[in-house]
DNA sequence: CGATTAATTAGGCGATGAACTAATCATTGA
DNA sequence: TCAATGATTAGTTCATCGCCTAATTAATCG
């Protein structure tokens, strides 16, 4: 999850995202898309493909790269349903935050108090 | 857009929006809950209320920070719509999930992100 | 009015990210 | 086999991020 928010986080690759939306595309037909330089590009490349958004296949001399359709959906689901006050069903964490607020007690879930 | 996936790319920022899921906390209330100093914090909660995420409310001597609800899901939305192959798979995703809320399912855990 | 508590701002510092050029690897084709 | 093309790897530079401590602003209370 941290790996595909990072990935995300970056406009060009959202942009690349987008370019393969709908087809592959060679890195280079990519790289051509934007006024950069082709190893930046394969470089970003690289992160979507760590972060399981795309994946990229050898083809003679050509690398394609297309989107792995479920990762993307599974990744957004997963945090909307963590984070989203409408999403369901608290997660546990936040479930006893509330409960405990309720109650107007305090507690220690993993921090350790500062010092100052 | 780019202030909220810049937002999300980080796991504290996250870990807060889950904070805020189901209540409001004051600065101070988020800040004891990470071993990490108060200014990070408010550092955090900045970028996240730059990003009209969150949103906080001075009261007394405090400030209370809640999310903004819509700007959250309007976000996502916005984004899948773009750059996802099809929209089909996303409503059956949905559904889905609809149909196994409605039988009371436990959710998944939290997937793991792959090594490569 | 001080003193205390909550929170933010300011400034500094190390780590990370993102871009480039140059070099290398792999495949194709004359 | 050798030149050309596609792509990645290596190595460098520069800006930004994220954390810290110290100082500042704002509100509460004796």
């Amino acid at each position: 999850m941290q790996r595909v928010f990072e990935a995300l986080s970056s406009s060009v690759r959202r942009k690349i995202l987008a370019y393969l939306a709908h087809t592959e595309l060679s890195a280079g037909e990519i790289a051509g898309r934007f006024s950069m330089s082709k190893p930046s590009i394969s470089q970003h490349l690289s992160v979507l493909e760590s972060a399981g958004l795309i994946v990229g296949e050898k083809r003679g001399q050509f690398v394609f790269y297309r989107q792995v359709e479920d990762s993307l959906l599974n990744t957004l689901n997963g945090f909307v349903q963590e984070a989203c006050p409408v999403g369901r069903p608290l997660r546990r964490e936040s479930a006893a935050l509330a409960d405990e607020r309720r109650r107007g007690e305090p507690d220690a879930d993993e921090p350790e108090p500062r010092r100052r």
